[in-house]
DNA sequence: CCTTGAACCTATAGTCACTATAGGAAATAG
DNA sequence: CTATTTCCTATAGTGACTATAGGTTCAAGG
């Protein structure tokens, strides 16, 4: 009759204090509780933690995981907001690959320039204190 | 005479409230200060943060930065804890590009075969909702 | 000299998505 | 019945800022 937070965490693979944070922020339900005040979890919070698990391994934020999980309770309704969710996803990946691509194209270039001597020759120390370059942006994503 | 916190922020693309957590967390020493106590900055202020914010924009953290500002204080001293930190942020950078090269790829079949129907056919929600995948690792790099 | 308004000051709390810790209670195996 | 494991809550910490509140100082114009 229900499994504890433990087991829940194993079949999950999601650690047992995110899950109870995931209950604490309300993105998923408070299950019944023992006499003695323990959780007791059955199949359908193994099925919406491993959905949550999956958008989180595919970096979409909780926002946006709310989003999605009430969407997949209205099987009915359009998902035209599922794609768009997606797809805004993957236009931050794309971004994210470009700008980090640039970033080790710099860092290559800082590591093989620098003859390892002194830190007075040092081109990765130098690189950085160079202040002749643009100022790109330092966006997150 | 030195320039105001506003100004530095001005020369150096840094925002007014970071340059005074940089003060806080002893990554930028504290300046001098007028009678009224506001900071006034010189041009060593300047080029200290500039290297900061090219470090930043390189996504060294501020502890690695740390390391790399006391190395650049000793011209005299081996560069190759400089290297050594330069190499392990490619090493960092080539693991996350390979992961979002990952992501990306799942997320173009989810959008792809997405008929963009109805949610009960929805192929994201679908692609979310399947268990039958790998665990993989939620790392954050 | 006096006022106005922008820029400055400190201290504190909030962000995101957890993670860690403390101090205790419940469940389970032997 | 005891010992061990797992569970509970509440709170604080992480990194790198960002935002807010409530007050002070500076520079310029009149």
């Amino acid at each position: 009759m229900g499994f504890s937070i433990g087991e829940l965490s194993r079949r999950t693979a999601v650690k047992v204090p995110t899950i109870r944070y995931y209950e604490r922020i309300g993105i998923l339900p408070a299950p019944r509780r023992t006499e003695g005040r323990q959780r007791r979890y059955d199949e359908d919070a193994v099925a919406r933690l491993a959905f949550i698990r999956h958008a989180r391994e595919l970096r979409f934020d909780l926002d946006a995981i709310c989003t999605l999980l009430s969407l997949q309770d209205n099987p009915d309704h359009s998902c035209a907001q599922a794609d768009e969710i997606a797809k805004a996803r993957l236009v931050e990946v794309d971004k994210r690959i470009a700008a980090l691509g640039a970033l080790r194209t710099e860092l290559r270039r800082m590591i093989e320039e620098c003859a390892c001597g002194r830190v007075a020759e040092c081109r990765v120390i130098e690189t950085l204190a160079d202040t002749s370059h643009e100022h790109g942006v330092l966006a997150r994503s």
